[in-house]
RNA sequence: GUGGGUGUAGCUCAGUUGGUUAGAGCGCCGGAUUGUGGUUCCGGAGGUCGGCGGUUCAAUUCCGCUCAUCCACCCCA
């Protein structure tokens, strides 16, 4: 393969045309969906104080940004996620704001990672945030709009489903299990892990880092992989402290099943996510394969404006890249094809006639259509190809003849008719 | 960051058990067709066989390193 000097950056893509198509196919769809919703687009700088991540997410995250001393002698990193810095801007200015605030992002995000399928260092995301509004209507607004999303784009509930959880929930269960509170964290990353490690692995972590005995583990590991609250209800909904817990979650498939959304969702215990500032219903969205990576993944996340300083306001919401979404809807065929697009290709038989052509091109113009004509001298036959290439649908030919009685030949390229129009008609 | 697979034309891939000028299809450019596209036919351009080094009379082929990419781990925004 030819390298030129200058090669890309690992991890970081190019948009040629075609794959600016899927790239717009994709945007246009997240902002159709969240304005659906009544959501207003927002934005921030890519570039942000190191601190801001630092902050919420502890020293190790430094490992995974692109992050570097300005000349101003500031620590500085390309944001790796949206949040921080939407808790930044709110904290600035929501005091005068009503409530509940809903905006949505659609920033580019770097993360300095070795990279894999669905996993860049550069990827777009959609962000939708409900900030103001603790009520769990907000949480299953938020995930309505994460699958409408989706279902704007072809995909449907045998393409992909959302996971929910909520970590206050499975605070008392694990708490039910036996875990003493000062080892919830461990227990959590355990959970995180069921997955994507065996059984046994996880029942020997769960003994050895949760403090749970071998009976309780057991007792733990069927209860996370019975899935719905069915399991978890029978057998702990009698606790004080259990059985409340359960009823943001029962509320909230409540509500998108009232939505007309009951297929996309499953209640899953087992769904953690990594982040550290999240406090109560969190979810992600799967491929029904299970191929990929998750597509999108949220939750709530009640104290994280005010640890950046802010007014203290519960918030709720999640982030959706675009690079798995671009895999899922490859394999599933939902990639539009790409063809161009032109209204008009003129095609001036000789120079003598170009004048007359760029005047029509630039009135067909000023009107709002796209217009091309070769930029060289061309013989007709390699116009008329070029006008093929690039998807005229109509062309105009303008020679001698045409000129001397004030009109231009149009052929229809799909049909083929020839027709004159009077240059005036057009 | 760790381990493994892969790297031949713009793209998808053949091929070379080490031996003169490395191939195909698609795409691109030109011609058949100096006032009419899609089809067809003909022709052409395009490769330091990812890079550097080593072994050898000879390396695209074997070896080492390196870079890129993919998979698993790690991590997950």
């Amino acid at each position: 393969m030819a390298t030129s000097a200058f090669s890309r950056l690992p991890g970081f893509r190019d948009f040629a045309p075609e794959d600016f198509a899927l790239r717009s196919h994709i945007f246009d769809a997240w902002r159709q969906t969240s304005r659906r919703y009544g959501f207003l687009e927002y934005d921030g700088p890519p570039l942000e104080l190191l601190d801001l991540y630092v902050e919420k997410s502890g020293e190790e995250i430094v490992g995974q940004l692109y992050n570097f001393v300005d000349k101003g002698d500031r620590p500085v990193a390309l944001r790796p996620e949206m949040t921080p810095s939407l808790a930044r801007i709110l904290g600035d200015r929501s005091r005068g704001m009503a409530k509940p605030i809903r905006w949505f992002s659609i920033p580019q995000l770097f993360r300095y990672e070795r990279q894999q399928r669905g996993r860049l260092r550069e990827h777009f995301q959609l962000n939708v945030d409900i900030v103001g509004e603790a009520s769990v209507h907000a949480d299953a607004e938020v995930v309505a709009v994460g699958i409408d999303a989706l279902r704007a784009l072809g995909l449907t509930s045998a393409d992909f489903y959302a996971r929910v959880s909520d970590r206050r929930l499975l605070s008392v269960v694990l708490g039910a299990c036996g875990v003493d509170e000062t080892r919830l964290p461990a227990a959590f990353a355990v959970v995180d892990k069921l997955e994507r490690q065996p059984r046994d692995k996880s029942h020997e972590r769960l003994m050895a880092e949760a403090g749970l005995d071998a009976d309780a583990a057991n007792g733990a590991l069927d209860l996370f992989e019975a899935k719905g609250l069915a399991a978890v209800t029978q057998r702990f909904g009698h606790r004080d402290d259990v059985g409340p817990a359960l009823e943001p979650l029962h509320e909230y498939v409540k509500a998108l099943e009232a939505m007309g959304l009951g297929d996309y969702v499953e209640v899953d215990l087992g769904i953690v996510r990594g982040l550290a500032y999240y406090t109560g219903i969190v979810f992600e969205l799967f491929d029904r394969k299970g191929e990929l990576r998750a597509i999108c993944g949220g939750g709530r996340y009640d104290r994280l404006l005010e640890l950046v300083g802010g007014e203290p306001l519960p918030a709720v919401g999640f982030g959706m890249g675009d690079v798995v979404l671009g895999e899922l809807l490859r394999d599933r065929g939902l990639v539009p094809e790409y063809k161009r697009d032109l209204d008009y290709y003129i095609v001036v038989v000789s120079e003598e006639q170009r004048p007359q052509a760029l005047s029509i091109a630039h009135r067909l113009r000023e009107g709002g259509a796209r217009v091309a004509y070769s930029l060289g001298e061309q013989s007709v036959g390699k116009q008329m190809k070029a006008a093929q290439k690039e998807g005229a649908r109509e062309v105009l030919v303008i020679g001698p003849d045409e000129v001397a009685r004030g009109c231009v030949r149009s052929r229809d390229m799909t049909t083929g008719e020839e027709r004159d129009i009077a240059v005036d008609a057009l």
